[in-house]
DNA sequence: GACGGCATGTAAGTCGTTACATGATTTG
DNA sequence: CAAATCATGTAACGACTTACATGCCGTC
């Protein structure tokens, strides 16, 4: 049974407890996403597909009037996501347009170099405040998860903390080249 | 004229001065990888279209014996390169199966999620130190592309830190559970 | 003259997102 | 009853990687 990339993910939150292709989607809009996204088209097919191979079961049909399909983990299912977890591989793969720029941003003016890092550090404290509104929950459940999220916080903290700098950076240079500096105290 | 993933990166380093497709690769690969990557498979037809829309132009054939096509930026080529680095879009995506791991072990021992942060830790410390030798060539020529690199060494050093610390937190709430504590002293 | 690296290129296949279709059900 | 949302599903498209094909050049 080859794992997809949605594998794991409906594996590991099956052992949570029951639930349905649409709680697993939601959930990962919460959670994983900013690490590792998931999508309708890969869910319900690999769904059927792991039902198919036995490693998670249909439920009998819910109370509630509305229909839904809950599947639950099977022992086999545990044994293939306890030995993916096992299994050696990490791989890391990163698409970040605001990095490239940054890279690339010598075709820019400072004013509008400036522009682009105050972008940038926009977008991360914006992910800090977003990350921070869960915190408190996720301290309390503790373990591993949390872990992952402090991991989140910092990471983009201090990628916020860098654009500030560069800000700075850039504005010194600047300065010392005589431009007058129109920076706010502090 | 629109802009594939590969676009921003061969008007970027065209900027530099002529390239060839291989070169760029190369370059790609000992820079921009670890946030952006490129195969020839989009580097050689990219080079072909943006040559035929006039952002690049084809170089009368070099020195050396050995065939190759060098290109060079075009003032137009000059102008869509700043146009898109001037676009509000700064998007990320990120997959990463070491936190991921982190996220879903909830189903491995102690022991086995002390080896998983163990594994990631020499992860990043491995990046760390590839980063850390290219720094002192980075520094001189100083500026934005320097600035990434500081982000990629902040991340990354973070993040082993991180895995360090989880890893810490594991043993002591271990040992608070009475398991005898084999760590070496410091 | 064989081998390794330079250099260009493409075909096939995988992976993933987007958008849409469908219909039921709760809520205002 | 209209609108929002729950819930499942798929088709089409686009993005990217991999592997291979080709041939040349310099070196041992």
């Amino acid at each position: 049974m080859d794992f997809t990339s949605v594998t794991p993910v409906i594996l590991g939150m099956l052992r949570w407890g029951p639930r349905s292709g649409y709680d697993i989607k939601r959930i990962v809009d919460n959670s994983t996403r900013f690490f590792w996204a998931a999508s309708y088209g890969q869910i319900y097919p690999d769904l059927r597909r792991l039902a198919g191979a036995g490693l998670i079961e249909q439920m009998g049909k819910p109370k509630g009037g509305r229909r839904r399909t809950l599947y639950r983990l099977t022992p086999a299912g545990e044994d293939a996501l306890r030995e993916w977890l096992l299994s050696p591989s990490l791989s890391v793969e990163l698409r970040d347009e605001g990095f490239l720029k940054l890279f690339l941003s010598e075709a820019l003016t400072d004013e509008e170099a400036l522009g682009l890092l105050g972008a940038l550090r926009s977008r991360h404290e914006a992910v800090v405040a977003r990350l921070s509104e869960i915190e408190a929950r996720a301290k309390e459940r503790g373990g591993l998860p949390y872990g992952v999220l402090r991991w989140g916080l910092g990471v983009n903290r201090l990628t916020a903390e860098l654009c500030a700098e560069l800000e700075r950076e850039l504005l010194d240079e600047r300065e010392e080249e005589g431009v007058p500096d129109v920076r706010p105290a502090g």
